[in-house]
DNA sequence: CGATATACGCTACGACTCGTAGCGAAAGCT
DNA sequence: AGCTTTCGCTACGAGTCGTAGCGTATATCG
């Protein structure tokens, strides 16, 4: 899931060919330099002054590639969520509990957690910026949970749905309530995602599950 | 739920009874101007002097009261969480329906929206403001879902808990979960909370409940 | 009533960040 | 070579921050 052209430049005019190419070195630089600036400063404390000096480059070169705060957080970040994977471990159950502890664990990442929940706060007043994380972050994700029920459907531990349409909000309502558990439970109750809990959170999602393909 | 005394206030010496009390009226007109202004202008773009302007009060009679932006955010949001209600609707599934109509009716006010995403981000380097974050908004609302259980199990819908600690457990994975789905859809997800996913959200929870209490 | 204590409005201040403009130099392509 | 674009650097006005100082307003206490 790679982009061929990284997509947080700004109009670049033509794509022309022509000209010095931007530096790859730099734009690695920079968005760690974000994510580590992010860690110790936080978000509303975070200066693309200081993000420049710690990665190297001038200040203006920021400006040239990110339009501001917001964008080059969202890159930063995005980096970090595609290290999700889905290994298969056997079952619904084992495979679920996997890829919440993974996701816990991304979230348990101070520079993951602050720019998260920061940049949505953002995203509120921000339609582009929504549209944005949505392509970078959200629906790259997505993916888990559909590799996760067709993987179920060939053990034949979920039936095969007939209407696409009811499948595909089955597959939102269940992403919404992963996904939303988890920040939740990780970020505003404060109370660790261990084992336990990704046990009794997966026996409680599976048994909604199976409960309401009876019917 | 009505605190006795104003919280958000620093350290008052000895909370002393002479001397000019503080206005309440003040009190009010900067927390509703604190609202008006985020839905405005979006947390970041939020300043404390303009907050005093919309309030008509003085700069520094916000500092006097208010260590920062975001302990008085957290305050003026606090306020919004306390008309959620629990109505009696005669079922688990219609409480539950019920409640997660409410609470997505309250994210789906712009300054609810950004405030809550924006403090929590804020919190996560902030052991303090996370702590007021807790006592302020989260864990007054858990009362709904003990509530609920409560009524619940009077109606024979739900078997008594034999384990205390089991139960605390399961009443903080309820509220994750639901707490969690509801704003991960309507803050990240970006699609609308309606009746329909409503009633599916409820099954699959009901569901996973009885599922589980079975075993 | 006067004395005391606190809150309030107002102004001013240095420090900081913002985002942009302008320049010369560097680095690629034809 | 010549052309094009990027890069680093410096400087700038604008805006915000949080605080200090001062005089005034409003409460309680003796």
């Amino acid at each position: 899931m790679v982009t061929a052209m990284p997509d947080h430049t700004t109009d670049r005019p033509g794509r022309s060919r022509t000209g010095r190419p931007r530096s790859a070195e730099a734009d690695a630089a920079i968005l760690g330099a974000t994510r580590e600036a992010l860690v110790e400063l936080g978000w509303s404390k975070l200066t693309l002054g200081d993000v420049a000096t710690r990665a190297g480059v001038a200040k203006t070169t920021l400006y040239r590639r990110w339009a501001g705060k917001n964008e080059l957080v969202v890159d930063a970040v995005a980096e970090l969520f595609d290290e999700l994977e889905l290994p298969d471990r056997g079952s619904l159950a084992a495979d679920v509990e996997g890829v919440v502890l993974q996701f816990a664990a991304l979230l348990a990442r101070p520079e993951t957690r602050t720019a998260l929940m920061a940049v949505v706060a953002e995203s509120t007043g921000d339609e582009a910026l929504r549209a944005r994380i949505r392509s970078s972050i959200v629906d790259r994700q997505k993916r888990l949970v559909l590799q996760g029920r067709q993987r179920a459907q060939e053990r034949g531990e979920l039936p095969r749905e007939n209407d696409p349409e009811t499948a595909a909000r089955t597959a939102d309502l269940i992403f919404d309530v992963v996904a939303g558990a988890v920040v939740h439970r990780s970020l505003v109750s404060c109370e660790p995602v261990d084992a336990q809990w990704a046990h009794s959170f997966t026996a409680l999602l599976l048994g909604g599950l199976t409960e309401a393909a009876r019917t």
